[in-house]
DNA sequence: ACCTGCCGCTGTACCGGTACAGTCTTTACC
DNA sequence: GGTAAAGACTGTACCGGTACAGCGGCAGGT
């Protein structure tokens, strides 16, 4: 797909052939297209006129930003390959909010994947403006690639205590607020199910191992929802399994469902980990709510349609990458904002058994 | 966000920075970074520690690509504003097939969505190699400035008749089964609803009028399908409302459901629309599928979720994104292709009451 | 001793634009 | 009639790289 004079096409129409067919300079050419009040309307119509017959179609875009110093653009870098990313509703509707963001004020959006083996390359070389870095871990040569591009960037669920601006929600208290609501309704026998495979077996553990601030903070969220009804921390168990979907979450509540002393109570870190906990209740023929409750987090749109309807958190995901955008393109004023999150309740979660 | 001098920051530190620092020509430091066997590994070594200390992250990639002439990305083009293409699972899942494609290669994505006002600007700017052109119109400025550009793109669900390469289902195939499943059911008064609201009030006035080759194909399919059965096409409603999601289904079938002659049968253009008829029909009181059968097109994941589940058109969305990707990428040789599709019948549609 | 070939590095000429500071006319005004 | 200001273009110097053709020096072969 290479452009560098394909030798069967046409070498290339440039301002400059413009300006010779014209009989004027490179610049008049220039101004015709970005500044029509330097030439006179006849001179430019005609400058358009030679252009379209050559199959001019104005500027080169690449030229210009180099010349320009601004693509127009700006670079949404995820944690996840796009495959991952496309699946998952709560990532789609971030990305829906970028976007949007993004076409309100008229700028192109790149989306710049996580590739393995190509760690940092994308970054490197994404033709835009500025980042937004979502759910990227707090140490990863894509975090230092953006920092040395020394274009500005916000991240979005970042720790608060990094030095970047941010688009954060309150993780801990709406994982509290979580935590609370079972223990109000009695639980005192739980399981967390958790995304990878890098957890500890124990809630404690799994506090010291996270690698995203997220995951960190629900967890303490959790915590301080469960310590004041005097659960033992250091002994709720944690599941869980490779992936972040559906198939992660039903492997990993396996665990927690065919252990001896069952939980009656299951958080899981996402809604699509929680479903997939759904999942593997309902192969074991345990009912939910009446014997295992269930929570999420996100309430993304499946999470109400599931059997049962979800109880989880809701958070403004769309907002998040409107957020982020509008951040970015206020630059040194820019200040972090952290926004609200609700806890939905719906029928999975019921009194305890 | 310009980066043009800003006057508070360092005077960009470029490779002739580091050249004029390590002591050699600029060809050097530029070959060290991608020509390793141009020069000693011990002055490439140098030279990368120099650039460390002046916090030089490399070449900069839009001069870079200046000179090369590749971006090393594909820009998608999108008839929707984004807002709306995150909204619709089948344009998800197509986005997802582009998104994959792109990433199996190495190569950024650049979305190039549909923003009023400003035609094709964001073709014109875009920095990429090649563009997918999703759902643009037979006429469209886009269109003709993707052309204009000059570089290879690749069309998909675009008229045959035109000359470009392309990525097609059977629309009129699958259409046609559609409708000889209901006409088998024993179905004969029939209603269709489409998105937007410029079709006449009968399928043959809609298929004149059609701007898509989307639409008119299954127009003909659904035609192809009932007349045999001796349901004369150019009396069978056509119902539209603004828009392409559910809620135009529900407004566009409610005209359907509220008239005299009521239909036993509705045809949608896409599952979002037969949602919206599905809610049309709850709304009603009328029992699908046994007082009303509704089928869709596209088999969105919602579809199967869907009270009750619907009857529809399973269409490769994911491969028709990396179809697409892969057809750009082979330039000359590329050769339009036909993916297949598959009659899905679920607990929507049953036999005329 | 001489030629050859390779290695490691350099010089120059682009890639296709835009910014900015002129220059040369015209027109406007007192 | 003289000067100032405005209008219409142009020339030059970048933007930050890369391609390609050299060029000197040294090792190996004869």
């Amino acid at each position: 797909m290479t452009r560098r004079r394909p030798s069967h096409s046409r070498p290339a129409v440039t301002l400059a052939t413009i300006a010779e067919a014209v009989g004027v300079s490179r610049m008049t050419v220039s101004n015709a297209y970005n500044r029509p009040d330097q030439l006179s309307p006849e001179l430019r119509e005609r400058v358009f006129a030679v252009a379209q017959e050559l199959g001019y179609s104005g500027p080169n875009p690449v030229a210009r930003t180099l010349s320009r110093g601004e693509t127009g653009s700006i670079g949404l870098v995820l944690d996840y390959a796009l495959t991952t990313a496309f699946s998952d509703g709560a990532t789609v509707a971030f990305l829906h909010g970028v976007a949007a963001g993004a076409e309100a004020r008229g700028l192109g959006l790149s989306l710049v994947p996580r590739i393995d083996g190509r760690h940092a390359a994308l970054v490197q070389s994404a033709l835009v403006d500025g980042f937004v870095l979502y759910c990227v871990p707090e140490h990863d040569p894509r975090m230092d690639a953006v920092r040395a591009r020394g274009l500005p960037f916000v991240g979005v669920d970042f720790d608060p205590a990094r030095d970047l601006v941010r688009v954060n929600i309150d993780d801990r208290g709406a994982a509290r607020a979580t935590a609370a609501h079972l223990v109000a309704l009695g639980h005192r026998r739980f399981g967390v199910v958790l995304p990878y495979e890098t957890y500890g077996p124990t809630g404690a553990d799994a506090e010291g191992r996270a690698t995203h601030h997220v995951e960190r903070e629900r967890l303490a969220g959790w915590r301080e929802g469960l310590e004041p009804a005097g659960v033992d921390w250091s002994t709720v168990p944690i599941a869980t399994a490779a992936g972040t979907g559906v198939e992660t979450g039903r492997l990993a509540a396996a665990e927690l469902l065919d252990r001896a002393e069952r939980p009656t109570a299951i958080i899981a870190l996402s809604d699509a980990l929680a479903m997939g906990v759904l999942e593997a209740a309902r192969e074991r023929g345990i009912a939910v709510p009446h014997q295992l409750s269930v929570t999420g987090f996100d309430d993304v749109p499946e999470a109400a349609l599931a059997d049962p309807p979800l109880t989880t958190i809701r958070q403004p995901h769309h907002k998040k990458g409107s957020e982020a955008v509008r951040l970015l393109l206020e630059g040194e004023a820019a200040q972090s904002v952290v926004l609200p999150t609700e806890l939905v309740v719906r029928a999975s979660t019921s009194p305890a058994p």
